[in-house]
DNA sequence: CTGAAAGCGCTAACAC
DNA sequence: GTGTTAGCGCTTTCAG
């Protein structure tokens, strides 16, 4: 357990310490020599520079936090129903991260928390990390994001348009519900419902957006009784499939803004004597893991959620080196992964 | 941006640093008088103390370190079948260390890498942790133990049993399995396949032990070719279904050792003209997410995850403390969530 | 190109 | 009870 510290390599070395210093940096202004006396001391000693001891002697800390909300996460832990975008957001983020020898720290706040900002200054009083990836809903809370921004926090908005203020890192959700719907158009169907996503999150009204430009697009005249309210859970998908199912002339397809209400429909179909999808089409968005498990598996549009995390991680790590990262936003392709949930509407 | 610094709050108040240190740190010998006005200058000024700062002056972090499985986790990840271990682990260790003031970071290191313990030094060089939480395969990594315990390394081992070795958190899957198989027999079924998990995780033979002693204690006898070999993974899982169906006597019901294997049986059976749970019955282990969702929905052990991560870290900031952790095991209840994949035997 | 010295913000040890 | 001092291991600044 005999630490070694910078001190040890620059006596074995025989160096300074502020050299040893250089040749761990990636410094310039080193000789071949001393380089290679440094890397041959450190490699023999096994010197790991000290995270805490680089924060306080540097002005980097070659680490990052990403804030997620904290009741979401933790609700979907609870329930045992997994939670993909954590995953996900770790997959791009640490992985990153570890390519650049920074680390990722991963703090939970409420959203709805009274004192949102305060919680959000203690993390990064405490912490000092080099950036803060931000996630739905704090992403898109703009006062939280002036704040942060007052404070010179580099920060990346994950998951919606920065739309000038910091950098967004995000897909086109409305581009997707566009080609989502499309793609039921293109199958025949001309009845197509749309269940709406909770209206705390802005891509709600983008996929909402999207789903109307198809409409337009394929010449179909909006029919808003078939748009239902939804807020992402099973049982708000329940409803809202009762909803659109229980009309006189039901939908022969329904685009659902989330899977967990696509898989809702699924459920309720049978009571409404539909099969899926030969009476009934379903598209969802998210393509969680789940869904390749239900029958049948869903039809699904793909969040490049690992792309947008590792993007963000690289943005404020470049930052840390070469200052303020440039404040516009950067779009990710989304996928559109057909499985066995949508086919052409029963003649 | 303005950091507020112990020294702000010693001014504010008009007392020494160390009076402030020690009312943040609820040290003893502090009159009311003095910590009232240290407390009300910390609210004022918005004081946290910085986590790199205190690790530096003191002998204590605040930060314990979970090391994973980097290829296991990746792998997870990246197939997009969510990752319910990684999942629950954060949950479980996440919400103890924010209620004790401490953070918890997570690292992933390769269990097969040649310079295994390099690594893993390097890690704790870096972070300097208050502890080190192992998850499978790690924590069954007898020389790595060894060599952190030599190092005086705080350390738990979760999801096997420390054998006095270090300290082990874990459920007891002998138990579990023999519970399993138990409710099989209680049904009436007399032929009982059982599915292996991967000798890498000595949980595989745990599992396969309580399988025999079911079957003792319900008086049937052990035929091997209702043993087949299996390494969690679905494709396995598909092999080991049908050596076990195509058999002239095949079994009437199948224990696998994860969900990923049932869920491959699942798939396997109407092959082999067989109905779940009409003509087999199917349990698992692991109860991940996605098997609720599933037909049937698979009846399955859950493993008590986050309540053994939980438990981990709460060991290790009680020892960081008090004082070394006692090396004896911690057995953490699992359970049998019967859903639809289990049934009696066809008359 | 290299090195010496001065902190960073905190706590441990010790004096008062 | 309370305050003072001396580091922790690094980087920054500034001399050489």
């Amino acid at each position: 357990m005999t630490k070694v510290t910078i001190r040890h390599v620059a006596e074995e070395a025989g160096v300074a310490v502020k050299t040893v210093s250089r040749v761990v940096n990636g410094e310039p202004n080193v000789t071949r020599d001393l380089r290679d006396r440094v890397e041959r001391a450190v490699e023999k000693l096994g010197y790991v520079p000290s995270m805490a001891a680089r924060r306080m002697g540097g002005s980097r800390s070659y680490m990052l936090v990403a804030l997620n909300d904290r009741r979401n996460t933790i609700n979907n832990w609870q329930s045992g129903r997994g939670n993909d975008w954590i995953d996900q957001m770790l997959h791009g983020a640490m992985l990153m991260c570890e390519s650049h020898g920074y680390r990722m720290l991963f703090e939970l706040v409420d959203a709805a928390s009274q004192d949102l900002d305060r919680r959000v200054v203690a993390i990064l009083s405490a912490l000092q990390p080099d950036g803060l990836i931000l996630t739905p809903p704090h992403s898109q809370n703009e006062a939280l994001v002036q704040m942060l921004l007052r404070r010179n926090v580099p920060v990346v908005r994950m998951g919606v348009p920065g739309h000038g203020l910091g950098v967004g890192v995000h897909m086109d959700d409305r581009a997707a519900a566009f080609e989502a719907t499309c793609h039921l158009i293109d199958l025949g169907h001309r009845r197509i419902g749309f269940i709406a996503g909770s209206e705390r999150f802005a891509a709600s009204e983008a996929r909402r957006r999207g789903y109307l430009d198809a409409l337009a697009q394929g010449g179909l005249a909006r029919d808003e009784s078939l748009e239902a309210p939804g807020d992402f859970t099973f049982e708000s998908g329940l409803e809202a499939a009762s909803t659109l199912l229980s009309r006189d002339t039901p939908p022969t397809a329904i685009l659902a803004s989330n899977d967990e209400m696509a898989l809702a429909v699924l459920h309720a179909a049978p009571r409404f004597g539909k099969t899926v999808p030969g009476d009934l089409s379903v598209i969802s968005f998210d393509d969680t893991p789940g869904i390749r498990l239900s029958v049948p598996a869903l039809t699904s549009i793909r969040q490049p959620i690992s792309e947008m995390a590792s993007r963000a991680a690289e943005l404020l790590i470049a930052a840390s080196r070469d200052g303020p990262v440039e404040a516009k936003d950067h779009i990710l392709p989304f996928g559109l992964i057909v499985r066995g949930s949508t086919a052409p509407p029963a003649a």
